[in-house]
DNA sequence: GATGAATGAGCCTTCATTCAT
DNA sequence: CATGAATGAAGGCTCATTCAT
């Protein structure tokens, strides 16, 4: 905390006039952090595109996102794993899998896609496009633009009928 | 430590017999966890059978292993994360994935994938397997064996050609 | 540390605001004590009077200094054994034994004393006199203003011509 | 303790058949040495030499024992500081002490000393010569046989009426 | 409302001592 | 008698939190 404070120039108990406790000031950069990202991703986002067109814009959204902001997809990433976390960021960070489903769902009622749970789908993709973006941080993978396409182009396969 | 040792029923000092530090302790038990994994994944898995069969039987036999054993998964899907382990753990829990990378390169030299880095292929697949169970224990998604099969295909339909 | 910051009304925390290390805590309280030390023998040192009353009164204020500050006294003695002590104080502490030098070459260009190094006769003088602070706290000698006289005109002696 | 069971080639538990606790060890080696270093000193001592070249023998194997044991001699330097030795130790390592008491008794019936507790002499010239060998040890000062013969000269020189 | 020195529970680690084999 | 794994009190240090200014 006195790192924090520091680093944004004010002194310690200020930080406790805005937050009750570290706690709540990590749950409030997750949500902070999950609403720029969702912005940032739904950016240019055109509903009146076609279905195919609509995912691959948004999976490639996503990884881009993560390349930008690697400090903030990090964080997220980590953060979404610790217990204390999933107890109290409640449905709001969702905004983001709401739309998806969303599309998904749309998707699924054209008959575009497999009869699969649209949640099931999102946590699929969602996932393979994490796992992405961490494989090129660790070093695992080489991530140019033509990989990343090849990437968002087999996750399309892999949910559509 | 302290409660390492009780739940261990054991004193303190006597973890300090057998690992030098905490950190030991813990990548100990990370490469443990790993190799059991490993073992646990592989148990059963027939290399004549073609490549489609064995794909799958890999990435069922993943997210049963995670549904059997949810602590030593979140452990360790955790515990990669944290910088100490990248350096300390160098190339031997890789088993699995050098597995995987050596089955899909045989994969691709029959022209039954895509024309994508192996590594790349391992990546988005374990990703989307991690994702799912992982959505399981969040409680965002139901995982019954149905929705596991159709998972594992989907996957499948990602990297073949 | 406790203990420290138990005599000083003060919680253990506190002390680490003002000494990064409890080595650094000794070292300063060490410097501190030198620095009283030396400020408290130098009192009350007249440059103008003759060899032998400056070298009587020297050696006459550390017998004094010891037998009015037993724990300072004791403690520098034996922190002057630890080796960190060593590594870390350098030249600062040494103003008495660069005072002392100084006077003794003094005398000796004026053929008072002995032909011997004056820091070997630093060494002698210094070393007898503080053997004879110990011999009094460890009851293995009485300690009258007679026989502090007797020493350091014993001392006087030793060095001489 | 386990370090000195391993460089006695022993185990840890050997060493309570012998020695109840650290502390009675730490004395018991320091009664050890003590009585080494007394027979050290004392041999080749001829009692039908002039006081004189009895005196500046015993002081000559003084420093000559410093120099050629310096483990032993910083050892009981440091651990005659220290308070549970003190109260440990009684009489017992006082021989040498006890054989200069005489020696300087015996010379002072014939007027050869100054009037001076012999306990008080036998604390002057053998602090000076304990920091004579410490000013060596940290490099403080040169030691050469010429020197070491200066320096027992002064310590006569100090008590010799 | 801002400040930051003070706080002390809690953490990791050591090591003299014990005791079952 | 010898062994050495087991023990746990004690040590130095950190850091989220408080509160007098």
């Amino acid at each position: 905390m006195s790192q924090v404070a520091e680093h944004a120039q004010v002194g310690m108990g200020t930080i406790y006039n805005y937050f009750p406790s570290k706690e709540d000031l990590i749950v409030s950069l997750f949500n902070e952090i999950n609403v720029a990202m969702t912005q940032h991703i739904l950016k240019g986002y055109d509903e009146t595109q076609p279905v195919v067109v609509r995912v691959l814009y948004l999976l490639n959204s996503m990884v881009r996102y993560g390349l930008q902001h690697p400090r903030e997809f990090l964080l997220t990433n980590q953060l979404a794993m610790v217990p204390f976390i999933h107890e109290r960021v409640k449905g709001n960070v969702k905004a983001l899998a709401v739309a998806f489903d969303q599309l998904l769902s749309d998707a699924q009622e054209q008959h575009l896609l497999k009869a699969m749970p649209p949640a099931v789908m999102w946590v699929l993709v969602a996932g393979a496009m994490n796992a992405l973006v961490e494989g090129h941080m660790t070093q695992q993978i080489e991530l140019d633009q033509a990989t990343i396409e090849q990437a968002t182009s087999a996750c399309w396969d892999a949910i559509k009928r």
